[in-house]
RNA sequence: GGUGGAGUGGCCGAGAGGCGAGGCAACGGACUGCAAAUCCGUCUACACGGGUUCAAAUCCCGUCUCCACCUCCA
């Protein structure tokens, strides 16, 4: 409790405790999050880690610093070509496909682009690279079964199992694994040799162990490295790949020399049915599935809403419950908006930026957003212009941080757009019937006011009497 | 077996020794022609059993339940 209240504090899983951000460069930050392996289409437990490193990102850059930010691809991988065999396409095919829909998942959610976003096919010049480094140091060995594999020799790396907290005594053995050619069943694989007789030619690169293709944990090491340098800040992913992928990762980047990273960050899990999605049936929750029943901005506030390490059984009644409370606030910017005109994006509240600063403590930071709420809604009923305009613009400093801001350009596009023709009809017809009911209402009519009210909504439109007349929405 | 985590009001979900996070839903009130929206109020919760303490949801001991990882799953 000596931590210093006025800088960010991050959950380091390595440490398992909340240690204050120091950056190796001040005003700098550089943050490698573990991508996806492009092998399906992403659900909502796969944009998940995207979405929180991406406030994690937008906080870092708020505070001031140069973010670096990398988020690899993974399209190579046993699965894809499992896959990609299965529907009778190239894997790079199937890989490419599936990358896309993920860069739509992502757009249509928010999270900005990577600073870089280097696939695994593309740095394998700098594996092998880092490979020949590991077993010039005696911590990696070309297996001696003729198959082309080389494993990091885990016995060599006496640190082995610190990240995770495991013993590597302790471990259990895989039962029915093919130890291949290892000389202990827990090495792994640094570089996987060709395997003629099932895998497509494409799918080898050459190396000095024959044609092979990388492992899955010395792509990380190898990208991280390259954009990052021997050393940097954050690494990021969710909590399954603590071990063995991150574990691995780190052992064979120190073991090579380089000092890796100094805070690892890790995302828990969003599950259905108490289950991992992945095991779950799944489809049901596919990005666009879901984005049938809500909108993006409501699945991201969602997401945001849970504090990232925490455990989200996912339900679609949550879900709603996050999207109405979501309607609070953008009714508020709409009401604000039409009252003093346009809002700028303001500066955020401090117990805003102290509750971000806590391990990016996202729910308290949406209890002091609705605090501001109703605050603006009370001074709206006042009719204080200037004090709306300025918790407004508080308001709207805080959703940005979190990816949230419904007048934000990105979401504005999303809602208007291609439809300004069509919602230039609605809005003259509507405002058609609106001056019936304002007759009606003036000659006492009620019945045949409210039976407009009726008619709108059963179209999807519903009114509100604010004091400044009739307002709609869809 | 090993490692890490969780159990909070009708629901979601923060907090982590002492001033009732917040949201959703419900109910009451104000406002409204009636609604809607908004505001005010009500609903005083921390798996169980012990213990420490002036004070425990929070710390300690024990129990139960659940989850993840130890298999190239975010």
């Amino acid at each position: 409790m000596t931590q210093n209240p006025t800088t960010l504090r991050l959950y380091d899983s390595a440490t398992r405790e909340v240690r204050d951000f120091v950056p190796l460069e001040e005003g700098r930050a550089g943050v490698y999050l573990c991508g996806l392996t492009v092998q399906s289409e992403p659900h909502v437990g796969h944009v998940r880690s995207g979405v929180n490193f991406d406030v994690l990102r937008r906080w870092l850059t708020a505070s001031g610093y140069d973010v670096t930010f990398i988020r690899n691809i993974t399209d190579i991988d046993d699965k894809i070509l499992v896959k990609s065999a299965e529907q009778g396409r190239p894997w790079y095919n199937l890989a490419y496909c599936m990358k896309r829909e993920l860069d739509r998942a992502y757009d249509t959610l928010n999270v900005l682009p990577p600073t870089y976003e280097p696939a695994a096919t593309g740095h394998i010049p700098e594996m092998i690279e880092l490979i020949s480094r590991l077993i010039t140091r005696g911590h990696a060995y070309a297996a001696g079964d003729g198959s082309g594999d080389v494993y990091f020799d885990v016995s060599s790396w006496s640190p082995y199992g610190e990240l995770s907290g495991q013993r590597v005594d302790e471990m259990e053995a895989a039962e029915d694994a093919d130890p291949r050619g290892k000389r202990d069943p827990r090495d792994f694989a640094l570089w996987k040799g060709y395997k003629k007789e099932t895998e497509p030619a494409t799918a080898a690169w050459p190396s000095p162990w024959g044609p092979g293709r990388p492992g899955w944990h010395i792509e990380c090491s190898a990208m991280a490295l390259k954009y990052l340098g021997s050393t940097f800040d954050i690494h990021g992913g969710g909590v399954d790949l603590r071990f063995p992928h991150h574990e691995n990762e780190q052992a064979q980047s120190r073991a090579a020399g380089f000092g890796f990273a100094s805070y690892w960050l890790h995302n828990a899990w969003i599950t259905t049915a108490g289950e991992k999605m992945s095991k779950s049936l799944g489809n049901s929750l596919l990005i666009p599935v879901v984005l049938e029943r809500v909108r993006a901005i409501e699945l991201r506030f969602y997401m945001i809403a849970a504090h990232y390490r925490s455990h989200v059984e996912f339900s679609y009644e949550a879900l709603s419950e996050a999207a109405a409370g979501f309607g609070r606030i953008e009714g508020f910017l709409a009401r604000a908006g039409s009252l003093v005109g346009e809002v700028p994006v303001g500066s955020w509240p401090a117990a805003f930026a102290a509750a971000m600063d806590d391990d990016l403590g996202t729910s308290t930071a949406v209890g002091v957003l609705y605090d501001a709420v109703r605050d603006g809604n009370k001074a709206i009923t006042e009719g204080a212009h200037a004090e709306v305009a300025s918790i407004a613009a508080s308001v709207r400093a805080m959703l940005d941080v979190l990816g949230i801001d419904p007048l934000d350009p990105h979401w504005a596009a999303a809602s208007s757009g291609s439809d300004a023709k069509l919602s230039a009809a609605v809005s003259s017809l509507v405002a058609g019937l609106l001056e019936e009911r304002a007759t009606a209402r003036a000659a006492k009519d009620f019945a045949a006011a409210d039976a407009i009210r009726d008619r709108l909504k059963e179209a999807g439109i519903e009114l509100e009497d604010t004091p400044q007349g009739p307002q709609w929405s869809l």
